[in-house]
DNA sequence: GTATTCTCTATCGTAAAAGTTGACAATGGG
DNA sequence: CCCATTGTCAACTTTTACGATAGAGAATAC
């Protein structure tokens, strides 16, 4: 699962990519149309201004826009940004790897093996997609179903 | 991220397809080869035997195997099981879906429709994926690159 | 009856996540 | 120059989830 804060970090880069040539978007406007806590979300803002991928002004008139077009900006950047890694396990991270504790050794482990296909498939997805994209909305009905017996 | 205890599920699992059809396999067994605390594995095996994926017996010579041929258990289900969904967001899950806490609304929700394609491409590999796949370890070395500079 | 092995509920400790506080710095306008 | 506005930052609090353990109990085999 995506944190809340990850989810919180990709619902304001789409809303200052919306308003991407607008000159600065003041925090308080992404807060209320995001429906993001305030003051978090000024940490949140801070952490993607340190990557660059925001830009900033304070005082009057100040606010936050995209320090980089929403075309150059991936989905997939985003969430790596956030919580460094698209994969399902440590050990299956092309770019933030790291050994799973308390796991057999790498080279014996089949989880691995199976979630790095898992991790190619998403990131195929995830760097495909583009701040830029126009994204039609799922009707919230759909794709609900019954819970499965397993 | 899947949880440690996904983690050892899995492992547990894959262990218990190796052996199936040999009688019951003592937790002991589990704990030792596959590197899991043996105390926090019934907990394990006993959730996943109240699913009735895995079968027990209590006594001498008693132990654990799978309630179900491994052909017919994927890790897809076994991932729903012990996390209740593969999706990255609850309001992408299809069995087990909820709506996501300070959220716009999911009709509105462009991130939801990213994250149900998503979940689209991961069900449909871990849907195919059984226990009783031979799965050829990945060696270790491969697939690491330098962090990207995002 | 005794050793073995699973069962179950409760509980603990820690770390991460979510969110808040408050002092501070820059900017623009009167 | 002062003041309102808006971002910056580090420290802190609160909450929650996770990982793990404890310990009493029940079935089974010998």
């Amino acid at each position: 699962m995506l944190s809340q804060k990850t989810r919180y970090a990709i619902r304001a880069m789409q809303h200052l990519a919306d308003k991407y040539g607008q000159g600065p978007i003041p925090l308080t406007d992404i807060a209320e149309t995001q429906n993001i806590p305030a003051k978090f979300l000024t940490v949140i803002l801070s952490e993607l201004s340190r990557y660059g991928i925001v830009a900033s002004q304070r005082g009057k008139d100040g606010g936050y826009w995209l320090g980089v077009p929403p075309i150059d900006i991936t989905y997939g950047d985003l969430i790596r940004v956030m919580r460094g890694s698209l994969a399902l396990v440590p050990c299956a991270s092309r770019f933030a790897h790291e050994t799973c504790k308390n796991c057999v050794e790498e080279k014996d482990c089949r989880t691995r093996a199976l979630m790095l296909q898992v991790r190619d498939a998403t990131a195929g997805l995830l760097d495909g997609m583009r701040l830029s994209d126009k994204i039609d909305p799922v009707p919230a009905a759909e794709g609900l179903e019954a819970v499965e017996d397993v």
